[in-house]
DNA sequence: TTCATTGCAAAATTTTTGCATACGA
DNA sequence: TCGTATGCAAAAATTTTGCAATGAA
């Protein structure tokens, strides 16, 4: 925060960005508000979506989909190393894996295309071991 | 429609799906609703949000992410061959790639891990050649 | 001191639901 | 005929915004 353009680093975004690259979670701004508030009780959920914008132009947190159903904005720390998800559509459990074959992917699509690259998200649904016995059947 | 279940092909329907198969874009409710409604005056909003849920259920159209910004759910049809998406950030267009990798590293996924795969969803975010020229800078 | 940031409340946006009526099978 | 589907309006859910007050630099 400590940057060129007057943005401020008040205890709002300390808690915020702190909240969010302490969980291994991937987390939506009403679930990042409510753990912020244990640290801040008067954090409003509007300075959380203000914040999240502000810390995703920094390049610090990154806004992803897991999932076709999803429906909120999900967010994490973007210091983590490069992975991807999948999720388990009967238990719900979110996965994260790693691959060199979107990396391949990528270099082979900036060549072919002229694309210059930014952000990749690659996601899967199915079913995990444990669920895939039972659930053979429905979509 | 013609399935076990006791589901209805009303008009209302079938406008729907037309319009979503004969789009070679990628549509939100809003849209759909109305390119449908010149087919049908009448034909609801609400309408529209349910025969989604309908038809997604049937693996007749598939919901889809293509960049992170995306407020609003976005469909196409499921009929379309296996493709991926990329957007340029700087002139919104959304490009469709096809690419083996993916099924490559499914198999790979489901060997080591026993997940049995539904759906993959990957996107690439970026410029395309054109705007990668201007906008080297920024997010 | 100055202007970015906050809290609060109100609005905007997107999606869902209840219910009486209409209509496909 | 019977029960699913529709239209309408109202509610729910999620995100954004206006504005006066606050506080970081």
């Amino acid at each position: 925060m400590a940057h060129d353009s007057g943005l401020r680093l008040t205890p709002q975004r300390r808690v915020i960005l702190r909240v969010i690259e302490e969980s291994g979670d991937h987390l939506d701004a009403e679930t990042i508000w409510k753990r912020a508030k244990e640290h801040d009780q008067k954090l409003n959920l509007a300075t959380v979506y203000r914040t999240l914008v502000v810390l995703k132009d920094m390049g610090l947190i990154d806004q992803r989909y897991f999932a076709r159903k999803h429906k909120r904005e999900i967010y994490e720390s973007a210091h983590k190393p490069e992975h991807y998800h999948f999720t388990c559509k009967a238990c719900g459990e979110v996965s994260e894996f790693q691959t060199g074959h979107i990396t391949e992917l990528r270099a082979e699509l900036e060549t072919e295309f002229g694309w210059r690259m930014s952000h990749s998200c690659l996601c899967f649904e199915g079913y995990c071991a444990k669920c895939a016995e039972r659930c053979a059947e429905s979509d």
